[in-house]
DNA sequence: ACGTAAGTGGAAATGATTTTCACATCAAGC
DNA sequence: GCTTGATGTGAAAATCATTTCCACTTACGT
């Protein structure tokens, strides 16, 4: 059988300047992380993992990443910056787990065309969009769920 | 003729527990604003019209309202705090100026109706979502136009 | 007016992110 | 294979928004 699992193209660390090693893991660890992670969090990740790649560098190349497009960010409610792997380069949209960072796409044809209208019709230039759904997925919910139950009476 | 500017309600205080001059005066630099501003920039306006309101107590106090559901905010791409006062209890969408925070209701239906679709038939629980609407406004376009076409050529 | 819980402010703490800079290493060119 | 200059790395320091601490003040019910 095929191995379906997402993986890192040579484009994307070619888009970023040199092919190191320290990229390779990040970028690579990132591709495995599936769903929105931190900085932070992958950092401590490649380190578990026996990757010691300097917090920097982590910074750096999703920074990079994400400015090459390979890449979604998005700020979570407590002001830190998640980023995601992005397979391709579509314009998408995702509904995340505020518990486990799992992300689901959404179908997003009615909000594009509402954004488009609004930047016809506003009289603003160069108008941008983001918009963020988040929620607690089925999984986490089920656990949330136990934990309440057991702790009330 | 009547004044038609926003002004603080004696029920905004009253929400946030005490009456204190302090708050009376982010409040109404708040207020005043019209457009998101963020609470560094509040305090700076606030000490440059003489009304000495320590940082911390800016925070408290729009912290306080955005609870109490008379602010919106939301973070802008450097990971600051945005606050608004929201006039009434409903929940709305703002088409943001990135040049000078002018915010523009806009006509929200299609989104929220997308967004409980989302909702019912994902599975997630607690289901929020977060839209952003962002541009350069007709006045900021056209200062910015002028700067442009004196630069070049 | 009094008492006291709630509020205030300046400084210190926090936490994510960025910058600095001395050192390592990649990719040519010889 | 070896020098070389640009590019990347990482540990520590710097930054920046925001929060917390804590001694001092104040609003407000009695």
């Amino acid at each position: 059988m095929a191995d379906n699992r997402p993986r890192a193209t040579v484009h994307d660390m070619a888009l970023i300047g040199r092919a190191t090693q320290q990229r390779a893991m990040v970028l690579g660890a990132l591709v495995v992380a599936e769903g929105f992670i931190s900085a932070q969090a992958l950092h401590k990740r490649l380190v578990a993992d026996g990757s010691p790649v300097g917090l920097s560098t982590v910074y750096r190349t999703l920074t990079a990443l994400a400015e090459a497009g390979r890449a979604d960010v998005f700020r979570d409610t407590n002001g830190e910056r998640l980023f995601r792997h992005r397979p391709g380069p579509d314009h998408r949209h995702y509904l995340v787990c505020t518990q486990c960072g799992l992300s689901l796409p959404v179908e997003s044809g009615p909000v594009e065309k509402w954004a488009d209208r609004i930047a016809r019709t506003s009289g603003f230039a160069d108008v941008r969009h983001s918009v963020e759904l988040s929620g607690v997925c089925p999984d986490c919910g089920r656990k949330a769920d136990q934990g309440q139950t057991s702790r009330s009476s």
